[in-house]
DNA sequence: GTGAAAGCGCTAACAT
DNA sequence: ATGTTAGCGCTTTCAC
């Protein structure tokens, strides 16, 4: 290819001198536009300059001319995390379907957000499952947070975890199990904080004992947890607790893995549950019951949220005020626009597997 | 919020004309530039007009302007796969680390691709596992592949698997193994041929027995494909193979699954291998032999080698041409710039766990 | 300290 | 069938 290595990138015009014709000409032909108003030979002469000088159109001149679609960000902490992933699929699918683009920001503060949306043209964000605590964004962009406490009038969409965790406990209970045990995850959101005070409140009401342990949110983090749980003996070297419910899947696991190594028996020897519902959940042996959380279904659900919110009404309000300097006064209150139902909950579903089974006699097994 | 609402976003002009000030004020204000060169008052009276309009710079405009950072566009066939997202996740650190940007496309054909490099101002691309069999993408826009057979002259990063698997299919044989299962992937790559080469070759070498199954790359169909493989017996109800070798470490808890479902035990009845080394492959019991394939590091390697390409020499080569109209005459050749090694290797690794141990005697147990 | 003016590369009327 | 022209919204000298 021809190298022009003045440094600069070609432009219509570079091609237009070289093809021996007007630039608007080599518009039409990159926008497909040429089709019986631009001869034969001068396309294929445009073509040709096109090729040898490496021109690519600029995306952004002509976004700025013609208004390219509306971008949506979404933002998750982790998408190696398969539930992030998930999500974040689901709302990919449903920005498509209405017609807007997507970009993604893996980003666990919301600042780095921030300068994300800030350097490209973002018309909204979605963002799943940040830190608490976060102000809103400071930019007035239209958002809405998934599986997190809503910041501000920004809407939020999360799951209503707390009945099908009452029902597992409740499960539990029915199995015969009396005393259990809490893994927790150490990250502090609200939806773990929720967490726990379900689990709490529905072993207070049957008057389950109830021990915790918090872990980070890695197999090996919790293989280590489940294990000084365990340890925690109390009536002749086993645990004080028949069922061990945890906060996450993958904290099950490796509860599987540090009773394993104590010679316990999953479900004969201790019951456990976890929440999420991964493929790792129908992988190991026996199968995991656990809380289904459709990551997908939350996705999707708030990108339609946030969709809604950016296109007013059904048609286009042909209603027009031209005039620019008129005065509002109120700009305190509601800078979002607070539409109907700040707040949705998507139910999660209790999914009973091999993981759960009535305790052991006292007689010790093995 | 005064919303102008007669349809178009308001403009830093409609800023300056609220607040009373010209529009080049309102732009340094933006940029943070204003201080010490515009007054208290006036960044106040700026900022406020901006509140109450909505106001939001126009990325495009101050892009085309200024020259935004270069930006490299990575496509996945699917980011729901931890593959995947760990190729993505090291690719992406690469590139930030250069100061690039990042877009993600999820797609699995390449003219999607190309529809996705076309709308936002792309400069390079990293394709990570495309089906085979696709041009390279028509436009002038440097690229490397990642896992798959570089198209033309693009650059590819592969693994070197074939020793893994060599030295995997030996410790079968060392075990005791004489006749295996391969279970492969039925997803038509070249990544999978290669696999299947390797397996295929080291048996023969070691005048071992194969079977042979094809599966879908999911719990699912792993599990009937792994089920039919253990059915098709020959010696009094058990399989004719004491270890089966799976493309993939899905596959093999679906193979873990199906056996369990037939009563045999792993290792001891039948031993099983993966490729990829996912959390899967620890999560179950007996913990699973695998070929650990560095996601990451393909991911990273990747974007490095992308953005050498990007970035021709150490400095900027000061030579000018200014002469836009000379020829340069050949163009047949090397479009992309063929780089020394198109085509570079990383090694897998074999990772030795429970999975895998001597056949059981002849006599049938359980 | 603030404003006027010249583009960035492209598109879309409107001429020719 | 092709060329001319006027911007899109912003940045950035250079005057005042």
């Amino acid at each position: 290819m021809l190298c022009v290595s003045n440094g600069k990138a070609p432009t219509s015009h570079d091609v237009a001198r070289l093809a021996g014709v007007s630039q608007s000409t080599v518009s039409l032909v990159f926008r497909g536009a040429a089709s019986g108003r631009v001869g034969e030979r001068t396309q294929r002469a445009v073509l040709d300059a096109a090729r040898r000088l490496g021109f690519r159109p600029n995306a952004d001149a002509r976004r700025l001319r013609v208004g390219g679609p509306r971008m949506v960000l979404i933002a998750v902490p982790d998408i190696v995390n398969p539930f992030f992933a998930r999500v974040f699929t689901g709302a990919r699918a449903a920005a498509r379907e209405a017609g807007y683009q997507v970009v993604l920001s893996v980003q666990r503060d919301l600042d780095s957000v921030a300068a994300d949306v800030a350097g490209q043209q973002i018309d909204a964000v979605l963002a799943c499952s940040l830190q608490d605590g976060g102000r809103p964004l400071e930019e007035p962009v239209p958002a809405v947070v998934l599986d997190a406490e809503p910041p501000q009038g920004q809407g939020s969409v999360r799951f209503d975890i707390a009945p099908a965790l009452t029902e597992l406990v409740d499960l539990l209970y029915r199995l015969g199990h009396r005393s259990i045990a809490h893994l927790r995850s150490e990250v502090r959101t609200a939806t773990f904080r929720e967490r726990t005070e379900a689990v709490d409140a529905a072993c207070a009401q049957r008057g389950m004992r109830r021990v915790h342990a918090a872990s980070a949110l890695d197999l090996d983090g919790a293989r280590e947890a489940a294990g000084a749980l365990l340890s925690s003996a109390d009536s002749g070297g086993r645990p004080s607790f028949t069922a061990v419910v945890c906060d996450d899947d993958v904290l099950s696991v490796g509860v599987y893995k540090a009773a394993q190594a104590r010679g316990l028996s999953v479900p004969h020897d201790l019951s456990v549950t976890g929440i999420d519902n991964v493929d790792l959940a129908t992988a190991v042996t026996p199968e995991l019951t656990t809380v289904d959380l459709p990551g997908e279904e939350l996705g999707a659900t708030g990108m339609r949220r946030l969709i809604a919110r950016l296109e007013p009404r059904g048609g286009a309000p042909a209603e027009a005020a031209p005039d620019p300097g008129r005065q509002d006064g109120e700009s305190a209150d509601g800078a979002g626009g607070a539409d109907s139902g700040v707040g949705v909950r998507l139910p999660a579903r209790l999914v009973i597997r091999g993981s759960t089974a009535p305790p052991a006699d006292p007689a010790p097994r093995r």
